[in-house]
DNA sequence: CAAAGCTTTCAATAAAAAATGAAATTACTC
DNA sequence: GAGTAATTTCATTTTTTATTGAAAGCTTTG
């Protein structure tokens, strides 16, 4: 049974004008939620593929390392953004954009925002306690904004769920 | 009139365990929104602290350099994190923590993401047009990609005024 | 208006983050 | 199960970002 010339297609071919916006787009909207250009530039390509690239097609397309490549799609992949797809007497992985784009913005608040609210909140109960050793012109200030700053948490965790919710439709 | 001896207080003493608590509660939410450190330590300390403090008295008690903390402060300043208070008798400024905690957030949605998604959505039109100029069977994949896309920024355009609303309080 | 105090600026340096690619590992094929 | 293809890992290098501190620029004061 013959088997495949490796990506054949149009492999080292220059970027398109419409992969280019599209890279540069999701460059832009992963370095905001912290991941690395790489990471934007590989779901970007992937975005307006119309088939389903293999790993070593999106090294030589974006010209990108081997290391990048792997890593930058184990992101997406854990994520939830990219998914590999099954092809026939092909042994390499192929991967094409998973198109719920709101996984990005769950993921990042499920993974970033909630727990460093949950931890902020831990922390504010151990100033709490220290804040109540201090002598009392300086504690009845500190208590004050403590209070204020747990407030303002609280708010924003029971804001979270409702946007989560948005999210998701 | 007698001046100031400068900073007479606690300056160069070390940090206080609320301080420290404090600090790097503030250096966490500050680095998710992209600021580096030096603006996080400045602003726990601030928040932490019962009286106004001088840029001098900041660098001895963080330990860090003249240019870090004056432009720290500006960042500051310019979210409207920190505003500056008048002390009679000092010429140096004096500086305190705005307890307005919403105004980080509302400062990253209006400069960051809103900005950012207004662009995103431009950058669509034109990827709009460089799709009609595809190939038939690529090009209705592209367009309903970008479709798909186009409908998701706008749910959140419109989503980040009643975000805005809800922040303010 | 000169001198001193305070703040900002910015070129140089240091620190952190990301990318590279060779080597190791895993998975598939015959 | 040996051989090869595909993928991952990770020590090193490169790039990017943040910090430093000397010098310049304001402002106030006497």
């Amino acid at each position: 049974m013959t088997r495949l010339e490796k990506s054949p297609e149009r492999s080292s071919e220059a970027l398109t004008s419409l992969e280019v916006e599209s890279i540069e787009m999701f460059i832009g909207f992963f370095k905001l939620i912290g991941l690395p250009k790489s990471v934007g530039e590989i779901y970007g390509l992937l975005f307006v593929s119309p088939t389903a690239l293999a790993m070593d097609g999106i090294i030589e397309r974006l010209g990108i390392s081997l290391g990048a490549a792997s890593q930058g799609l184990k992101v997406l992949r854990t994520v939830g953004a990219v998914k590999s797809v099954y092809m026939p007497g092909d042994r390499r992985d192929h991967y094409v954009a998973d198109l719920e784009l709101s996984k990005f913005a769950t993921a990042f608040i499920q993974e970033e925002l909630k727990p460093r609210l949950g931890r902020a909140l831990e922390r504010i109960e151990t100033m709490e306690s220290l804040a109540r050793t201090l002598p009392l012109d300086e504690r009845s200030s500190a208590e004050e904004r403590l209070e204020r700053l747990k407030h303002w948490l609280e708010r924003g965790e029971s804001m979270l769920p409702w946007l989560l919710r948005f999210l998701v439709r």
